[in-house]
DNA sequence: ATGAAAGTGTAGCCTAGGCTACATTGTGCA
DNA sequence: TGCACAATGTAGCCTAGGCTACACTTTCAT
């Protein structure tokens, strides 16, 4: 991921120069690269409570069986995880979350739940709206989660 | 990146003695991983495509400024979006779309248009709809996508 | 016509997230 | 009790996509 860094690069110096130059899509795209970055976190912060709250553990070759990846890689972010302070894990002592990952996995939990549940309010198949929810969710900014949220309870 | 190739993870290998353990789970997770790669060519291609029409050439420089990365970094992507057979472009002579990557910019085009239109009508803020759109619409399948479609003309 | 500025291109480095291969630790059963 | 096997962890490699620094073209204005 971006460093988020520096010294500003130099497109951006030239950017000063000029007309404004689109700088609002440029603001987007950033977003939508750093999102990315995010994503990962949440699916398995998300699934790590989910493997915590329905057998009590979580171990990495459950985490990376559930997500189609190897161990080491499941390892590798889990290690991400820890040193971003979502998780705790000790070596064979399985993987745990902390106050923040909770958190995000509540969030990431309920976002997932409104996205699915609107994309069906509006027509989307059960099995397409679990699909694609799973990619869009992290993308839904809290302004149009409330909206969702506002348009599900007008549906009721 | 993933390869996509190789003879199965060890991780696959396993599954297979194992009960189903999620393997619809891990497809979606794949899916949204691979989703990635198609949303740069995505916002790049549309990008070029609107570049084109408007000002008749796409220059890497501008491209970067519009997508706030260096020009480096854009002449990168370029390039893979000549590998991928989307776009030509010769020494100095700015960036052209094939009929491919014309394609792929109409397509993208239009699922901005229609998930934009979307959040719109169920009571998103028009600035958060064009900014959340900007990272949801690579993640909707055709299917929700018709789903939405359909919506829209029923609100009319 | 030529030289500076702007635009392009290239090289080299970094991080994230994949994977495989190999090493190490735990554990359950004979 | 001990050993085989599963689970973990580590190392090393790959690609994508960022960035900076530096080199080379084009262009445009004097």
């Amino acid at each position: 991921m971006p460093p988020e860094s520096a010294p500003i690069p130099d497109s951006a110096a030239a950017e000063d120069k000029r007309l404004p130059a689109e700088p609002t899509q440029a603001k987007r795209f950033g977003k939508t690269r750093t999102a990315q970055s995010t994503a990962l976190a949440e699916d398995y912060v998300e699934l790590i409570a989910d493997l915590l709250a329905t057998g009590g553990e979580a171990r990495p070759t459950d985490i990376a069986r559930r997500l189609g990846v190897s161990h080491a890689s499941a390892i590798k972010t889990i290690a991400r995880l820890k040193r971003e302070g979502l998780a705790t894990a000790r070596p064979y002592r399985g993987v745990f979350l902390t106050e923040a990952g909770e958190k995000l996995a509540i969030r990431a939990k309920v976002r997932h739940r409104l996205v699915v549940d609107l994309l069906r309010a509006v027509g989307v198949p059960a099995e397409a709206a679990e699909q694609d929810a799973e990619g869009i969710e992290h993308h839904v900014s809290d302004l149009t989660l409330a909206a969702f949220s506002r348009f599900l309870e007008g549906c009721k």
